[in-house]
DNA sequence: TGATATACTCAACATTAGTTGAGTATAATA
DNA sequence: TATTATACTCAACTAATGTTGAGTATATCA
């Protein structure tokens, strides 16, 4: 089962495959696919196959509704229905792709009321830096993309290719990167001495295990 | 639609149709039920619609795998599977049903990485007594029950039918439950003054937003 | 005590849904 | 340039699945 890239249509299909997985509770029918596409219902079952083939759905043979989706496409993101996917990053790029497939290790789909608007990603926060504002080690917290948060927002950041968690505020009048433990120091906005890119608002948090 | 009870076998179906949702990533068909149940295929349906009837679960008629589950029981908290329900628990009777339908004012699917093995109920948290363990007001904490936890553990405690979060520890020598905010006293075990009963322990934290 | 609900069996029917054969057109690849 | 992959159409077959009729036995309810 070799995982190869899928053209540009495959993706399509894949993705609505998975939105209609989360409006109908359950996976499509090879006919309720093709009629979202109005396509024929051959020509339908031809792309999941293809899809089957190159590893990102698995067919369950003779079965009806027998489609699982292996590899859900990225644009299951924003969409809504009753899970929500979200990936957890494990970098977070300093360049452009912030929602980019390779820096994914993980994705968790979560119920629909657990997760604030707009939050599109997790991450895992390492060190205890904001445990003031009780936000530990090891714990996820979910982000809402969003470069200009307003001052006082607990922020992402990403510091010479490494993501932090701070309060966006102020230090002696100048705009920083405010952690909420006393044992850390802020983070100055203003000299550019290094890269530092805000990439959005700390939303909803999700601790795994606790620490005794 | 109204919602009656449900006989001992309504309950053991709805259960088994659970489970078979949760293994198979999908809705059962009814032969799959009656296989399970080891019936015929007639009287698998009879119990779908009675289950229908009573307003538990929704058939989409016509259509394969039609099954939709809308009151999940209990039973298909402990199982494995993708999508793991758990229900949150507004009141805690002081009495014995602890996980009876009639307190739960939610019910959260979430993804089976997030879940801690036994969990199996939520709990809203209120007030900052365990601040000092960065829990806080609002959050939703994961709970595996278990009445006889070790010390040190954090956990559930109902009192007086009320259910609060606290450290299973020791102050002067006799068991108590420990606040961590100082603010709070501890409430001693041995003395029995009130009606104190355990209910499991604290395993996971959900914050769905956060305060400023 | 008759009516209704539960919990089934046996058999059959109708529709849904998976699957295949044959063929067209276009683009990419060896 | 022949071959393969992609992206489809049309038509048809078969298997899976939903659904119903008729009937039995037991328990509960009015």
């Amino acid at each position: 089962m070799m995982v190869e890239g899928l053209t540009e249509r495959q993706r399509e299909v894949l993705t609505i495959i998975a939105r209609l997985m989360e409006q109908g509770k359950r996976p499509p029918t090879v006919r309720e696919v093709a009629r979202t596409l109005s396509i024929t219902v051959r020509g339908a079952y031809d792309h999941i196959r293809s899809l089957e083939r190159k590893g990102y759905i698995d067919i369950r043979r003779g079965s009806a509704r027998g489609i699982e989706i292996l590899k859900p496409p990225f644009s299951i993101i924003s969409t809504s229905g009753q899970g929500i996917p979200l990936p957890i990053l494990g970098q977070i790029p300093a360049g452009d792709p912030l929602l980019s497939e390779e820096y994914w290790i993980d994705t968790i789909s979560l119920d629909r009321s657990i997760v604030p608007d707009g939050a599109a990603f997790m991450l895992e926060v390492t060190g205890d830096s904001m445990i003031g504002d009780h936000i530990v080690d090891g714990d996820l917290v979910l982000v809402r993309p969003n470069p200009q948060p307003p001052e006082g927002t607990i922020v992402v950041a990403v510091i010479d290719d490494e993501a932090t968690v701070k309060r966006l505020g102020r230090v002696e009048g100048r705009p920083a990167l405010v952690p909420s433990n006393p044992a850390f120091s802020p983070i100055p906005l203003d000299e550019e001495v290094r890269e530092i890119r805000i990439v959005g608002e700390v939303v909803g948090l999700i601790r795994r295990r606790l620490r005794r």
